[in-house]
DNA sequence: CCAATATCAGGTAGACTGATATGT
DNA sequence: CACATATCAGTCTACCTGATATTG
């Protein structure tokens, strides 16, 4: 009755992204890249020899603003991309050693960010929330049943 | 011993705020704002009468950055800012019946994301992922103990 | 004088739409 | 010819740092 309106899990989610940004930042600014190229390295090393078009697809924004993105970390000579031999149009791009490198330099550091924001949580707990925010992306990955 | 690094939960948490971005704004574009000025809105929402500058720490950005988006918001006419007679250097922000209306507006909508996002969980599993998540951004909140 | 707030100015990153070239 | 991929160009939003005025 009373338009309390609780805050959403979205919400909270959202608010967690925020917290973590300004952290993050600092732990990857100083290597020469952004919190974006960061992420978008982390799901290089998740999914090997994506292309920029999946790639893309896989952070929900345009093949142009991805395309933005890898060209940054190429010149950093971060990634390294290479016709695919089967689709020639395709260009799958894979971690150089010096991305390898650069993701083991910020592990501890995001290790730790991770550590105090889920200090209070046991092992159990975290396998947990881990796996209902993989569900939560995943359900939200194919598009709804057109309402039409 | 193998170099398989799991997933963390934070890669889990950016990835849903990924997935989510893209379905707010096709909910949200249609009345006129981004993500971000929605997002400050429910932050207003949540929490009335802040200033400018409390927003822009509550969203960890600068000063500065929330001073445009704020701006915008004025300029829709969404919200409006009234010296604080306590601290006259204070702008308190308040939401219009516009920006009720267009928070009202967007309810149902992102109650229907939300809801398919979390739609394997049960109440009581949605109410545990919501506390961890306050949980731990207050914990990413206070600025770690200088390590010195 | 110092701290906090608001705000101007200029810069970069990341997102968009539109258009083009090429390969399947 | 349709579709996917890569990529150019222009624009907008959202962040940044630096500087300034005002108030506490």
């Amino acid at each position: 009755m009373t338009a309390e309106h609780a805050p959403r899990i979205l919400y909270q989610v959202k608010q967690v992204e925020l917290a973590v940004r300004g952290r993050l930042d600092a732990v990857v600014r100083p290597h020469g890249i952004t919190v974006t190229q960061y992420t978008a390295l982390t799901v290089l090393e998740q999914h090997p020899e994506m292309s920029s078009a999946q790639l893309a697809r896989h952070a929900f924004v345009s093949a142009q603003a991805m395309e933005g993105i890898v060209r940054a970390l190429e010149g950093a000579g971060l990634i390294e991309r290479a016709r695919d031999p089967q689709n020639r149009r395709r260009m799958t791009i894979s971690l150089t050693p010096a991305g390898v490198a650069l993701l083991a330099a910020c592990r501890d550091d995001v290790d730790r960010i991770e550590g105090e924001a889920f200090a209070s949580l046991s092992a159990q707990q975290r396998g947990q929330l881990g796996r209902w925010l993989q569900e939560a992306r995943r359900a939200l990955e194919q598009p709804a049943a057109p309402v039409d």
